[in-house]
DNA sequence: AATGAATGAGACTTCATTCAT
DNA sequence: TATGAATGAAGTCTCATTCAT
């Protein structure tokens, strides 16, 4: 169809300017001329401009939460369902940097006003999915249970997102061999601790 | 002098202001309300919006480095460095949540626009205060070396990055007992890691 | 023909669109949704909003003339002229009481601008035409001649447009029997007056 | 006070721009222009186009309703005070022309619309002031009871109306012997009725 | 120092109308 | 005939900032 289409242009242009100039700085005008349109029509298909951030915004936990919930449902270890968080985020930072920045700029720091419950509750789900993945690994003992497993939610997500912070601010490139450098230290750090073992 | 005591009527009304609606919704007359006075006298003693923000986030940084700097130059263990730097912000979570809010949602957010390059080097140089402190500790045999220190400001700043956040989310009041417990959390996971060890 | 059928469509819509919501807050999308076509097509039928509208108006300019004409002409008593105009003006609210909306609104109040001085020549005609009724009946001694027949046409037609205005005001459903009580009404006080006569 | 002042500059332009052009034809930056100040002063004392709108017409009934109730607590006989509604239309007509033309047009119009019930209540409420000073008429004697007061009230006011209408549909001035013609038509054929008498 | 009236650039959004299909 | 995507003029309103008092 070609409302698909449009649709798509006017998303990949408000990717773009959003995660340029934030929302608060974005003008509709910016995102149609991106879009190579008239803003009238931009309202054709978005009611506004809320409704079109919302719409990615809502693109983008739709795909989080998959990839979370098809991760907790999944056979492998613990240890891999942690990589395999670090591998998605990191990938999409690969495939649309955009939205990763929006998330990191806006979605993740801009959720605390809109009081949007809307955006606090998505953000509980996302702690939870997280929690739940590890708490398994806390049954299954491969992770330690001194800690309550949301504890462990926070640092690791929290290790994740700095990491794409850092390369949002620093307009830094993706690379298979970065993607295994960043998940490696991340990993190790989460599940080995920063201490010096005797072994090494 | 009767300048200071203004403007810290201004600061206190903007710190609230700012941290509850976020800057691009704050009016100046609703800083100016808070503050009872008039917005004129706003500007009497702030050039514009953007300054007396600034002012503010330069207040954060300034008393953030100061404390790593005096954290660094100390003779304690790193170890204990590590904690200071926790207790730090959580203590000023308890005693200026607004002030920690407006860390967590506009200053790390808004680096990225404003290309505010100041922004940048403001991140960067925390980084680099952190990263020395562990470096020390990788070089006193401390801390694992086969991951680069910088890579462990980033796990260690964001998994308090994202407890900070997770509070101000829930609007939660910071209590010792708590902040022992988060404290404790955060640098068990971030030492000895996730894993469940045998002696457990 | 099939164009006529379609312009009964569209002008029944208009008719109640416009009643309901005035002829500023009526969209042409609204007009088409309630033709149940696009509003394409209706401007296929109808060159712009206003032409519509007037299309509408000037439908109902010439029932009225052209009723008022039949009355002049015909060779009842003028008592009977008056009752006729009444009974004509009940008689299409009781029909279509979305033109009698919208002649009490959009026309009779909002002749002033538009100052189609169009819309003036309409409403002079229409004083025109009640005035030569009522001329008639002086010339005939039925009416009283101190008073210019233009200034009885005043009250005549400003008495039915108030009952008319109220009863679009509360939405009152018209009936026969309404009809001839407020018929009786107005005639009554417009030739015999308001005030008590002996013989009561 | 100054305010008063400037709400008087604005309600002047406004009342102007309103009656010549209408509600919804009517441009904010039309009233500042007139007022001769910028739109965003006028925002500054009129919340928005509606509430401005509002304000005039609030007076306008505030005025209207002052003038029923004192007429009906008057001690005059009813001839008087039927006498008395219509030289305070007539007056403010020479007044104020746009305050009638507006009341004339976008009032009784808009009532409809909105439905405002709250422009409803208004009606009511000058139907029923109307219709009690008839109804003491009717109980001293000097009007007759076989009509209900309320159609009585709606003739009275709809002759009213249509001479206003008239006049402002003309650009017509007032005079003293104009407003006594005027005067003298409405009440004769009111209370005396449009047919012609032996003793004529 | 203090007030808040005054300004106006500029944002969002609406919607009549055109036109390719 | 029929559709509805596309356009853009134009309107409302906001709010940072200035400035007379």
């Amino acid at each position: 169809m070609d409302k698909a289409r449009q649709e798509k242009r006017i998303v990949d242009a408000a990717l773009k300017v959003f995660s340029t100039k934030g929302y608060a700085e974005t003008r509709m005008a910016d995102i149609a001329r991106e879009a190579g349109m008239s803003y009238g029509l931009v309202y054709h298909y978005y009611e506004n401009k809320e409704k079109l951030f919302d719409a990615i915004v809502e693109d983008w936990w739709a795909g989080f939460y998959r990839e979370l919930e098809s991760l907790k449902e999944s056979l492998v270890s613990t240890d891999e369902k942690i990589v395999g968080i670090i591998y998605y985020l990191l990938g999409v930072y690969e495939d649309k940097p955009d939205q990763i920045s929006i998330f990191v700029t806006e979605v993740s720091r801009g959720f605390v006003y809109h009081a949007h419950s809307k955006g606090k509750s998505k953000f509980n789900r996302l702690f939870d999915l997280c929690r739940e993945i590890l708490e398994e690994g806390q049954k299954n003992g491969s992770l330690r249970t001194d800690i309550h497993a949301r504890y462990l939610a926070y640092v690791l997500l929290g290790s994740i997102d700095t990491f794409l912070s850092v390369m949002v601010l620093g307009g830094e490139k993706m690379t298979p061999s970065r993607k295994r450098r960043i998940s490696q230290g991340i990993t190790k750090v989460f599940l080995e601790g920063a201490v010096r073992k005797n072994n090494e």
